[in-house]
RNA sequence: UGGCCGAUGGUGUAAUGGUAGCACAGGCGACUUUGACUCGCCUAGUCAUGGUUCAAAUCCAUGUCGGCCAGCCA
């Protein structure tokens, strides 16, 4: 699909923000030569919009401090994971990055995992990007720790700072205390360590069920934080992984994969989500506890981005779509990535609103008002204009004779003279909106109205003389006069009408299928108090017509984005779309302000 | 009622002890062959109470409100 940045000369850029001082700090003070961020989501669901202000803040600090961005599959549990989201998380990365931090994503060479180096006489891993561009790269994988990560786990076993546990999963939470009440010691605490390793090796070797035995950190069951309290870092699964098969039945725990991960990656800056503040301290205590050899990555954390009339949860966007609420993940009502970006959502205008909305650690709401400005502001400069009729009422102009056709010359884009012009044929009869037309209108509607006049853009001003109604009483056409005088260039061109409506050629229109999207939920909090948010959808949120298009929409462009005038951003569905049968998919409503004034009654 | 983290117009954010600013939304106007775009103007805010200071959104204390943490999920 192409969608070539619009604009690269004004890729957007972040203003400042407390992680981004602190980045700028960490390079004046000479801490690290270079930054390195990641991006390291669980291949268990679809990128969604909240990922995206992750992925603009990591790729956005690599890009503005000449560093790099890992793209790191954090699949440390072989029972939730799958290729299929391994893979749209990799189309979605690259998407939303293209054209604009691609030098900063860090792929590694294909199939390559951490060797074991000697780093001042202790054994260390290390694992760069590929360099230069190399062809055969893929994402890092957690995954491809787990020989590393296992023989961290022996380290720290050894250190006298992890034992093996007995205990079940019922008992392991009963000693664990509650945040008011200290744990208490397992009884497995004090195992010897060469007990501990035997354990731990037969643990590997698949000697025991799963849940039978854990490996926890030593560290203090009387902690206030929780996290402390001895936590468990490596279970046994005996479970296939996508990415490693059978090699394995212990599996490490995020906590201990991930400061880990990162070490070996060389990340500098390890940034995440406010709910991890808490493990901060564990993440730290991991990576001294094993005295490594390079510098240490460090952990800092943001609110995630909440959006008005739209839910975020992965599990609750899985729900939509197992339940046929929609249409599936890339449903354009979604606020997955792949979603929108089905929708027509370029990726620029993604990245304006991710760079624009701020990094804080307070908790809010953001207003979906914001990222639909950011979405226009950038239709509005790359979209070409054409007309397309959604609701036809049929015109007759009754002054022009049946097959009489007629040529108007109409601009591509009001202020980019470069898009070019194109000819729209005119002829007896055309289509207009049935909005355009009242036959008893409100105060201060411009449009067509009996005996009234309206401009047809590009072309000329119409006067209707006459209203047919069937016997229901429901207009079905209008008799018109034209005034050719006062066509674009004609003697009486500057007459001055209220309103200007637009129109398609009935004999020349194409008719097509338009998908008319909505809000997926009708309260700007789905879920507030608890609410169930299926309760709340938006019946409206796709509305199908057959509407009349300028000829020139009959094969659109893939990737095209096309403003039908006074209408909103359209474009045609890269899914949908057959060759000569376009499907339009409405990206975005124009800003409506009659809506508004009509609404005042 | 354990710990951690927050609180600035309706919303999101800036001000890093020295003029509370920006964006979105909203309102009014101008322009308009898109009721769009653009432009101008306007509305509206430092959670509370004390304290430190010549000076506090900023520092301190207490309180209030909100979020997170008791997965062998991430």
């Amino acid at each position: 699909m192409s969608d070539a940045p619009a604009n690269p000369g004004t890729a957007p850029t972040a203003p400042s923000d407390f992680i981004r001082d602190l980045v700028a700090a960490d390079l004046a003070a000479g801490r690290y030569s270079q930054i390195h961020t990641r991006f390291p989501p669980e291949p268990n669901g679809y990128l969604h919009i909240g990922h995206a202000k992750s992925i603009c803040l990591n790729f956005g600090i690599a890009r503005q401090f000449g560093g790099l961005c890992n793209l790191r599959m954090d699949d440390t549990n072989p029972t939730k994971e799958d290729l299929e989201y391994v893979e749209s998380i990799m189309a979605d990365v690259q998407w939303l990055i293209g054209g604009w931090a691609d030098h900063c994503l860090g792929f590694k060479p294909k199939g390559k995992t951490p060797e074991a180096q000697s780093v001042n006489g202790q054994t260390d891993y290390h694992l760069a990007p590929a360099t230069g561009g190399s062809a055969d790269v893929e994402p890092f994988y957690a995954s491809d720790y787990f020989v590393p990560l296992y023989n961290f786990a022996v380290q720290l076993i050894t250190l006298g700072q992890a034992y093996v546990c007995d205990l079940s999963p019922e008992d392991t939470e009963k000693y664990r205390g509650t945040p008011d009440r200290p744990g208490t010691n397992s009884p497995f605490r004090d195992r010897s360590v060469a007990e501990n390793l035997e354990l731990f090796a037969r643990m590997k070797a698949g000697d025991f069920r799963d849940g039978a035995r854990t490996l926890r950190a030593k560290i203090d069951m009387t902690s206030p934080n929780i996290w402390l309290r001895d936590p468990v870092i490596y279970r046994i699964r005996h479970a296939a992984h996508h990415h490693t098969g059978n090699t394995w039945c212990l599996y490490p725990l995020y906590d201990f994969a991930h400061c880990l991960s990162d070490y070996i990656e060389g990340i500098t800056h390890s940034i995440c989500t406010l709910e991890f503040e808490v493990h901060r301290p564990l993440y730290d205590w991991i990576l001294q506890s094993l005295g490594l050899a390079r510098p240490l990555p460090h952990q800092f954390e943001f609110a995630r981005l909440n959006l008005s009339y739209t839910i975020m949860s992965k599990r609750k966007l899985l729900a939509l779509v197992n339940e046929h609420l929609v249409t599936g993940w890339d449903d354009p009502r979604m606020p997955t990535i792949s979603g929108l970006r089905r929708r027509g959502v370029p990726a620029n205008a993604l990245r304006t609103f991710a760079l624009g909305i701020g990094v804080t650690k307070f908790n809010g709401v953001t207003d979906v008002a914001v990222l639909e400005h950011a979405l226009r502001e950038e239709l509005n400069q790359v979209a070409l204009r054409r007309l397309a009729v959604l609701r036809p009422l049929k015109v007759v102009l009754t002054n022009l004779a049946p097959g009489e056709v007629l040529e108007f010359e109409a601009g591509n884009h009001p202020t980019d003279p470069d898009a070019g012009t194109r000819k729209l044929p005119f002829s007896r009869e055309l289509w207009i909106e049935q909005d355009d037309f009242m036959d008893v209108p409100p105060p201060k509607y411009f449009r067509l109205r009996p005996g009234g006049e309206v401009r047809l853009k590009y072309a000329c001003i119409i006067r209707c003389d006459e209203v047919v109604k069937d016997a229901a009483g429901q207009v079905i056409e209008l008799r018109c006069t034209a005034d050719l005088d006062t066509r674009s260039g004609g003697p009486n061109s500057a007459k001055k009408v209220k309103g200007t409506i637009h129109w398609v050629s009935a004999p020349h229109a194409v008719a097509a299928e338009v998908r008319l999207y909505d809000r997926l939920f009708t309260e700007a909090e789905p879920e507030k108090d608890g609410r169930d948010f299926k309760s709340v959808l938006n019946p409206h949120s796709l509305e199908v017509v057959t509407a009349k298009l300028e000829a020139s929409l009959a094969q659109p462009e893939s990737g095209a984005r096309f403003q039908f005038e006074r209408l909103g951003y359209f474009w045609p569905d890269p899914v949908a779309s057959q060759p000569g049968q376009p499907v339009f998919l409405r990206t975005i409503t124009m800003k409506d302000a009659w809506t508004k004034e009509a609404g005042k009654v």
